[in-house]
DNA sequence: CGGGGGCTTGAGGCCACTCAACGATAGTGG
DNA sequence: CCACTATCGTTGAGTGGCCTCAAGCCCCCG
């Protein structure tokens, strides 16, 4: 017998956040509700979808990856938003906790299930994937024809939106997230928030820089030339 | 026959395929099916969407804009594809016809009212907007991480799925459109495909140089480290 | 306090862009 | 039939925006 006694979590490239940290691997379970710490997996790509998720607390990273390693992060979930929502029986992305949260579950099954004489949920259904996929396009013309600059302005004036509390963007995710997900290096990412706050449009509050005031909303929008 | 009104259409910056041919600008009627000539608008942003297309022939390409011209595809549609799908009441891209292209139309509201009894018809309306989904979140990957080469051997690898003819690739539209599809300038595209074409991976038919023969999909494949 | 991770900043490089010229093709009108 | 023109695609030369590599700071946490 021949045991595979290779990697049994991956440490992947990008957040090396969970490295050495020997913490709760196994989520917290609580009725219909889980808890996940920092930086674990919620499930993976090409893993079976067996559940759908909503945010309670905290925040959450869906993203892809190619072989060598270059992360596109599609979206953030925040308080209140639902992913997970797949069509096949197999997840297209992976989604982990980018801070310490707290997920509520709804079987698939149960779903599918009720959809099938629910006129009403399986609209709701449609509606939530529609909003994703509408967040999708809005990103694709982000990804594919935005400067560095107008990709952090639109990313600052979308997370005030999301989660701000009394004009402060308590930022859940690192540099190295925000980059993966405006398709940036996050020294990029890094100068354009640097010049942003020089030119006095934001500023930052304490030292990790991960709170940001936005001073000047009609400015930054001005970054943002949108659609 | 055919009457040629002449009505100048919008020129807009992206395609001048369409300026100083005065052609037939109101689509053609025939029961539920519609027939647009090369460059005419099948929707535009922001307006009602009534109707559901689906492609009979030809090619459509879906849209979106900055202000500035910069300008976004985000999918294209050929022949059996369906899209015009949209869950508010507003089109959120607008849809233009490659080349000559016909279209069967579905009222919306027809869908609507039928998916609030036939639970079938709703579970079909998620597949598809799901599906487009894939294909957006796909694209997020491609437009935030790839190199040119590799968004180029990438496209050509979608199109050989979607649009083959016996192996020969005739591609329906510009450099220019294939370009603000992959989120590249045309000198770009054109520049990787004679890269590929002098590795022999893929060879040119014909002086317009939109027929592709596509030599070594082995090794095409090897372009576009795919996840 | 020492180590490590996250963030910033600088210096230099490279890939894709910009600008430009050229060839080829198709359509037009003399 | 042949200019003439407009469009599309290719190719070259040079630029620039973002990336790469590296150093340094700060905070957190043992």
């Amino acid at each position: 017998m021949l045991m595979h006694i290779t990697s049994v979590s991956v440490p992947h490239p990008h957040s090396l956040c969970e490295l050495g940290i020997p913490t709760e691997t196994n989520p917290i379970v609580s009725l219909s509700q889980l808890t996940y710490r920092k930086c674990n997996k919620i499930y993976g790509e090409k893993e079976p979808a067996d559940y759908v998720y909503q945010v309670k607390s905290g925040a959450v990273r869906s993203y892809k990856l190619l072989r060598d390693g270059r992360r596109q992060i599609g979206a953030f979930y925040v308080s209140g938003d639902i992913f997970g929502l797949e069509n096949g029986s197999l997840h297209r992305s992976t989604a982990e906790a980018v801070v310490d949260t707290t997920v509520r579950l709804i079987r698939r099954q149960n779903l599918d299930v009720i959809s099938g004489s629910d006129g009403a949920l399986a609209k709701h259904l449609l509606r939530m994937t529609t909003s994703n996929l509408k967040h999708a396009e809005d990103h694709m013309l982000l990804l594919g024809r935005k400067t560095s600059i107008e990709r952090v302005a639109a990313f600052i004036l979308e997370m005030d939106e999301r989660l701000t509390d009394a004009g402060i963007l308590a930022l859940p995710m690192s540099r190295r997230d925000i980059a993966d997900y405006l398709g940036l290096k996050l020294e990029t990412v890094s100068r354009a928030l640097s010049h942003l706050s020089k030119l006095g449009i934001l500023g930052f509050i304490g030292a990790t820089h991960r709170q940001i005031v936005l001073l000047d909303r009609q400015q930054l929008a001005g970054f943002d030339r949108q659609n």
